[in-house]
DNA sequence: TTCAAAATCGATAATTATTACTGATTTTGC
DNA sequence: GCAAAATCAGTAATAATTATCGATTTTGAA
């Protein structure tokens, strides 16, 4: 069993699935997946492993505005790009330096946790609406 | 009528409470302070007129991990500060070398936005928790 | 000013994401 | 091996948000 998810093979199965993907996920897509793998694992058994790995700081939930939470299992400090038409997040690489700038404030307030979300709209997006 | 917002004093007062206050509100607090200056005013129309003035420019919602969406009048680049605990929003004030380079990258990837958020426990709530 | 078209409203119903509850099952540590 | 603690599946409940709809208000051209 997983060293980040032990006590449990749901926990283990929620947590390999949202490291296994790049996408941001909904808690919904994430159920989806743990059921191909784990026909008869439950929703709120989704929901409440997903909350018990963010308080254990091995999740994060990605900071931006949806309708569901997205979640990340990359918890190293990178921002996202939010599409505000299909809501689609991907990682965004941003200047060391930048990096750097926002730990130091970060560190130098003493608060917990930074999440930099930037908005667009994605190439999909875009090429469709063709205004 | 407010240049802003015209076309409805139902979205006059929807902004002017919003843009009265800097404690960052939900949809709920928004309404109640709405129906202090307008008791029928219906919570379908306090949403509408968020979702609007969002759409339009002139409204921003906070990114975080909310139950519920916070909104923010100011809509000039700024960060935030989350309360893990009590979920409360305060403006957060960053350095202006590091406010510059966020402009930059988000111009520089043709961004539409940005969203910046500190997470941390906030006085109040530390003041409470002697653990 | 007048009046039809467009926008908006209040009220309420419906939807959706998330959380809470419960008795059964699994895991842990002695 | 076994009792205590943790976790589960399934389901019910809650809370935030959106959709609908007939009535009212606002707009802009005649």
């Amino acid at each position: 069993m997983c060293m980040k998810t032990n006590r449990s093979v749901q926990r283990d199965t929620v947590y390999g699935v949202l490291a296994g993907t790049k996408s941001h996920p909904t808690a919904e897509w994430i159920y989806d997946e743990c059921r191909k793998l784990m026909p008869n694992i439950s929703k709120g058994t989704v929901y409440r492993n997903l909350a018990l790995l963010v308080r254990r700081g091995d999740v994060v939930k990605v900071s931006g505005d949806f309708d569901s939470a997205h979640y990340d299992a990359d918890v190293s400090p990178h921002a996202h790009a939010v599409c505000t038409v299909c809501g689609a997040v991907d990682d965004c690489v941003i200047s060391s330096e930048l990096e750097r700038m926002l730990e130091e404030e970060k560190d130098s307030c003493g608060y917990i946790g930074c999440g930099v979300t930037f908005t667009r709209v994605c190439d999909k997006c875009r090429s469709k609406h063709i205004d």
